[in-house]
DNA sequence: TCCCTCTAATAGGAACCATA
DNA sequence: TATGGTTCCTATTAGAGGGA
């Protein structure tokens, strides 16, 4: 009835896009973008943004502006891709992925009581569900009212037996992280340890623990640590005299825990005289000394009212330092650092540290095989002493347009004082040549030294307009770079230009104009297709630009105008849908079993008598042929339908036949229409004829003409036509109608 | 779905009492 | 007199139920 009505969607997923790529792309906007992404995590409880963000979004009773968007945008196969890790760590498995079906009242309380994980319930090991007690009392017993329904329904559903065995229990749980190192034999086992002192960071407590090891029992891939707790002793009951250091170097000194919420009540040790103990799962145990009894700095405090203690090597600072990075690292979260410092003009004693930046560029904005990074960072070295370059480049795309296309690029250095190093490689996702010359520049920017010369020289009149464009304007805005293509090869090259100092030139030549080097150039480009490994430019390299992009069902980040590209999955999205209307399904039937030839109508449909590619004329052909390919051709019937008051009532008659009713089924049936096609039909079988007399010789020994004359290619079947048009003769028709009415 | 009311459950402090 | 246990009270919270 109404078709269209789904183009209100698809024009909110344009704008949002826009809208939501401005809003993540631009210096001014950043705090609010953070700060929408901040209320998605609070909103839908989960670390991070969610891949399937339809999956939580039912839970929430008013979403905001940003859920709301990424989950109409998911319906289309648009994610948004953050550039910077964004998440919040503490564990591994998410409630909200654990449990499926909370309420919205659950998600309050899980809110509430800040857990997030399912880890925040489990014992260290993610095999039992803690009891709610002890839930309470790592949380420092914050927690008042009933017992919460989540964590009953955990307990019913999700545990075993009285042992509170879970039945889905977690094996990627934070404690067991992979071991670095390879353990030798003799330290396998138990072993009761004498002056070890180890510190972890707890991610629970947002605090570093430090502990004396009592046990440590080592397996080839983790050991566990049992370990005494110690506090750090309040510094400021410390008497001034001592404290003349600066706030960061005060002695730590490190006294027996009296017994905390930590203690696991669980172990038993033979040495009762502890009286905190905690057992931990490690990978690594980070240890520091403690001075000796005898030692001086050891003496210095024993005017302090304590009964034991120890005195630390290192500063209680610098230890809390070193468990959050070593907690950090081993999670892989990197917090958003400043970009790769600019480089300084190389002076000679430092060329090496220069050479390790410009390696490290080509690591961090290229994703692709380590192999071909290496090669890169070779010819870097190579190329490292000298100024002043010379290059050709080519690209090239073959079979654009199917999913066997193929990009690729090659480049070879001329300058015959410098060494004549060349390479090739190829990239995927939007092939065009456009991209393909591009990535060319791209790589031979990366692999230049600072403060360099060069002219390359290229074929594609659109590389050299973006580039001077892009040097014209600095400070592009960010709507305008969004809307570029291959805006994030673009932006490294200018990323490049600026921070390496390169003075570049890029020069016109003409395709195929016999000059060797550019032949050679196209020669490696052709060779760079059939690379395996492709080249990619990674995304995360802008992270101080821009915080998120969008990419298409997880695969590839979208870097050209969004609200172009978005036609692209909104057309196939609407003919999916159109293919699965119940009231289209003849069609949808015809395009699997049927009998129309694809190929034959792409040809009828894409065939153009004039001479011009455009013109106005062909534009109305073509749009008559669609009309009635799909029958939506304005006949008399449909306009009577649609103008009741300019079309009278009665029969329209067909202005060519004049028999039949003027119907969109009469128009392949007119018996006008059958003469034309018969008399194109005689023209193209005389055709035929005189052409297998001219071409075959004395090789062909039946008769052409009657072969040709009994084909069924020319046949245009009369008796069926007419079958088919008698349905509709006038004194049907009335029936037909009243069928349909009622 | 939101808001309000009511009830049950709990933490924590004050008061009180028993004991070393 | 210090300490630990018990009881009571108040504040807070979760969750059920009902109405708009």
């Amino acid at each position: 009835m109404y078709p269209h009505i789904d183009n209100l969607m698809d024009l909110l997923v344009k704008s949002q896009l826009n809208a939501l790529s401005a809003l993540f792309n631009t210096d001014i906007l950043r705090p609010i973008a953070i700060q929408k992404l901040d209320i998605l995590t609070q909103e839908l409880w989960y670390p991070g943004i969610p891949r399937d963000t339809n999956k939580y979004i039912g839970k929430i009773s008013s979403p905001s502006y940003l859920s709301k968007s990424l989950s109409l945008l998911q319906q289309y196969q648009i994610h948004l891709d953050p550039t910077i890790s964004y998440g919040i760590i503490g564990g591994h498995t998410p409630i909200v992925e654990y449990l499926p079906n909370l309420s919205s009242n659950d998600y309050k309380s899980l809110r509430n009581k800040r857990i997030m994980y399912i880890d925040q319930l489990v014992s260290a090991d993610g095999n039992y569900l803690l009891t709610w007690n002890e839930v309470k009392r790592l949380n420092n017993n914050n927690f008042k009212g009933p017992k919460p329904n989540w964590f009953k329904l955990l307990e019913n559903e999700f545990t075993l037996s009285n042992y509170r065995t879970l039945t889905h229990p977690l094996n990627d749980n934070y404690t067991i992280p992979a071991r670095l190192q390879q353990i030798p034999d003799q330290s396998l086992g138990n072993h009761k340890k004498r002056n070890e002192w180890t510190y972890h960071w707890d991610a629970r407590l947002q605090t570093c623990i430090i502990g004396k090891t009592y046990i440590q029992d080592t397996d080839t891939h983790s050991s566990i640590t049992i370990m005494e707790h110690y506090l750090p002793y309040n510094n400021s009951l410390i008497p001034n005299n001592f404290t003349v250091q600066s706030s960061h170097s005060l002695p730590l000194i490190l006294t027996p825990c009296p017994g905390c919420h930590l203690n696991d009540h669980s172990l038993i040790l033979q040495d009762a005289r502890i009286k905190c103990s905690i057992s931990m799962r490690t990978n690594r145990l980070s240890t520091f000394n403690t001075f000796n009894h005898l030692n001086q700095e050891h003496k210095k405090f024993k005017n302090l009212p304590l009964s034991k203690y120890y005195v630390s090597t290192k500063p209680l600072h610098q230890i809390r330092h070193s468990a959050y990075s070593i907690y950090l690292s081993q999670h892989h979260v990197n917090i958003v650092t400043p970009i790769i410092t600019t480089l300084d003009i190389p002076s000679s004693h430092d060329q090496n540290h220069v050479l390790r930046q410009l390696s490290s560029v080509i690591d961090s904005a290229l994703l692709c095989n380590d192999n071909i990074k290496l090669i890169l960072i070779e010819i870097a070295s190579k190329f490292f002493s000298f100024t002043n370059f010379q290059f050709y480049s080519d690209g090239s795309v073959s079979d654009i347009g199917t999913i066997n296309s193929k990009s690729g690029f090659g480049w070879i250095q001329t300058d015959p004082l410098l060494p004549q190093l060349s390479f090739s490689g190829s990239t995927v996702f939007f092939p065009s040549s456009f991209k393909s010359e591009s990535f060319a520049i791209l790589t031979i920017l990366l692999v230049l030294p600072p403060n360099a010369t060069c002219e390359i020289f290229t074929d594609s009149q659109n590389c050299i307009d973006t580039f001077n464009q892009r040097l014209g304007s600095p400070s592009i805005s960010p709507r305008r770079r969004l809307k570029q293509n291959n805006f994030l090869i673009w932006d490294l090259i200018m990323w490049l230009i600026s921070h390496h100092h390169l003075t570049v030139q890029l020069r016109k030549v003409k395709g195929h104009s016999n000059n060797k080097a550019n032949d050679q150039a196209d020669a490696l480009a052709k060779q760079g297709r059939y690379s395996l490994d492709p080249i990619i430019v990674n995304h995360k390299f802008f992270h101080q630009s821009s915080l998120a992009l969008f990419n298409y069902n997880h695969i590839s980040v979208i870097d050209r105008n969004l609200r172009k590209w978005s036609n692209i999955p909104i057309y196939s999205r609407i003919f999916n849908m159109a293919m699965n209307n119940s009231s289209l399904l003849p069609i949808n039937h015809q395009i699997t079993y049927g009998d129309i030839d694809w190929i034959y109508t792409k040809q009828w449909i894409n065939s153009n008598p004039f001479d011009m590619p455009t013109s106005s004329k062909l534009s109305k052909i073509q749009s008559n042929r669609l009309k009635k390919s799909t029958f939506t051709y304005p006949t008399g019937n449909i306009l009577q339908r649609n103008y009741p008051n300019l079309y009278p009532l009665g029969r329209i008659h067909c202005t060519e036949c004049s028999i039949d009713e003027d119907t969109n089924a009469h128009i392949g049936l007119c018996l006008s229409h059958r003469r034309s096609i018969t008399s194109l039909l005689t023209k193209f079988k005389k055709n035929l004829i005189d052409l297998l007399r001219k071409e075959g010789t004395s090789n062909i020994s039946f008769d052409i003409e009657s072969r040709v004359n009994n084909s069924n290619m020319f046949k245009v079947f009369p008796d069926v036509l007419d079958a088919a048009r008698l349905l509709d003769s006038p004194d049907q028709i009335p029936k037909r109608r009243k069928g349909r009415v009622s």
